[in-house]
DNA sequence: TATTATGGTGAAAGCGATTTCAACGACAGG
DNA sequence: CCTGTCGTTGAAATCGCTTTCACCATAATA
């Protein structure tokens, strides 16, 4: 492994001016000249961990994600592998399963180990994960969760789930029904259905609370409670979903129970997921710019890592939404 | 910071004692003690930074994805994170955007930077692939291509599209159509398409030439290549697409043309993707263990990197498949 | 001429671990 | 009593880079 020193040598120059001339010091021209030769001509590249270890940064940002097939978090990631790449950084993925306590371990784990920023994709936010957070060495930006003085990027997913509903409201006669997920995930749980909930209400169609069921993200669930509720109050006319991964799951219940071809006229989901518009000429959802979210976040959390310090702060980014096939 | 010397300063030992502690070397069960009790103490932990650079392992392993927003990606990924974590090593992930040569520059990144081995989810491989990864100085495994004298976890595509050509022959009347994707992925574009081919030819009834079509992964173009094909020979009765994701563009297409409906029964596919699945009931398709894929190929990585040495050595590894819906 | 700047330079001191190595006390065998 | 093991131990040398710091020319200023 050819190291700074055999560079310098072969340059005839110190190892000091080496690095100097790799980090943009002091260094005359011809000096730099020599230097450069050397450099291509050992192919010498300097060791990122002797570098990590003297300078403290290791240009690794942690991410933390819930769950890595899904297509929201499919999307988030792109967008900060995007920014990551075009910004000299690279991106160490940790995939939790849905577990909060993962989530915590890994939070620990990155703090005093190689990263010098987090991105933490969130679904649950805990006292013990505002204490994580709050003594984390390291700037961190949560995405998907609004939480007082945390840096965070998100949607407004109770005003979305109130449009949505006030719309449905006025397009559907019948019966609504409503499958969403735990209340512990505020965004997807407490708020949509709460926005939801306003919406319909707004539309003087309130959601008839014996018509609620809780699903837990995925398809199989979605499928689960809609079989319930079908079999419960058979003249149910739409299900609305707090994700379009459970609508697919309830769209495929009412297709059962009705027949195919019902279903995709009687659900609502939430994300705009590309298969499910392809296959079903769309439902109504609310779509949401994923991969900005990623975008966004990275590029907040890095500017406080290169930046001019204070003058990009970490700060709160609430991003726009639209609705879909209403 | 705490480091290593406070902690030995605490216990009244030399930080030679603790890091044997920490490495289980010899040390007796008094100083053991006294080490244990300091390191609660000042909750230290040790910097992986200098770790690394003294070892020189930094138990990081590289992972490049060619795009991470698409279900069989996420599960290769899943199973690689599942047996990273088991096994204490972290994942760097690089997504290349399908771009072969992005692919080639994380190679060369990760070579001189601070993994100890490589995952490469393959598309295309090309000579200078094949160079550069054997010029590789870490571990490398390859996932989805087989290429000789490389460490590789594959499926068998050619095989699998047989079977499926040969089963689609005996139970389709009328004409069969074909999207598939550029030759330069072997597996999913050549073995698929000629293993395809030679299934139908195998059943007696040859796919017409002129009915073939080539798309580039994505639902859209999955959607526009049936189009041409509607349109070019209205008669046409299937079209067997390369992937998935491409099936459900096509079965859109067909839905269009041929009134809502119709296209679930007149497309297959590859990957056995779940939304699709729930959605139309089941096309035909291939399930591919992808999540097994990414563990297999994650456990040989690690397995020559921690263990025995020659024991558990790279190697080649045929995954099996399973025809879905036929 | 005497004095500052100014652009360059290399020696050397770390960064925080791991690992070699010589040495030590205790104890067994000859 | 001498010698050889055995289990332990800490001092010190690295790992490969960055970054002070003291210093040296040479050019500019007084």
């Amino acid at each position: 492994m050819v190291k700074m020193k055999d560079v310098a040598e072969l340059a005839g120059v110190s190892s000091a001016a080496v690095s100097r001339y790799l980090n943009g010091g002091y260094i005359s021209v011809d000096k730099a000249e020599r230097i450069k030769k050397a450099i291509e001509l050992t192919g010498y590249v300097r060791s990122s961990q002797a570098r990590a270890l003297r300078t403290g940064s290791t240009k690794l940002i942690g991410v933390i994600v819930p769950k890595i097939n899904s297509e929201s978090v499919s999307r988030i990631t792109a967008g900060i592998g995007q920014v990551l790449g075009r910004r000299g950084y690279q991106m160490l993925l940790a995939n939790t399963d849905n577990a909060a306590d993962r989530e915590l371990e890994y939070l620990d784990l990155f703090q005093n180990h190689p990263v010098d920023g987090i991105v933490l994709v969130a679904t649950m936010i805990t006292d013990e994960h505002r204490r994580a957070i709050e003594s984390c060495r390291v700037p961190i930006v949560l995405i998907g969760q609004h939480v007082e003085g945390v840096a965070c990027v998100y949607h407004d997913d109770y005003e979305a789930a109130f449009e949505l509903g006030h719309a449905l409201a006025g397009r559907v006669d019948g019966k609504i029904a409503y499958i969403g997920v735990t209340e512990e995930d505020r965004a997807a749980g407490y708020d949509r259905r709460r926005g939801f909930e306003a919406g319909l209400r707004a539309a003087d169609n309130p959601l008839d609370a014996a018509l609620i069921r809780l699903g837990s993200f995925t398809l199989d669930s979605g499928y689960g409670a809609a079989r319930e509720l079908l079999s419960v109050a058979p003249d149910i006319s739409f299900i609305a979903c707090a994700t379009d991964t459970m609508a697919a799951g309830a769209l495929r219940a009412i297709d059962e129970v009705r027949g195919m071809g019902e279903g995709m006229h009687r659900v609502s989901g939430f994300g705009d997921n590309a298969f499910l518009r392809a296959l079903t000429g769309g439902i109504p959802t609310v779509h949401y710019g994923y991969l900005t979210s990623g975008v966004e976040a990275t590029n907040m959390l890095l500017n406080t890592l290169d930046g001019a310090e204070g003058e990009n702060g970490l700060k709160t980014l609430k991003l726009g939404h639209q609705l879909m096939n209403v």
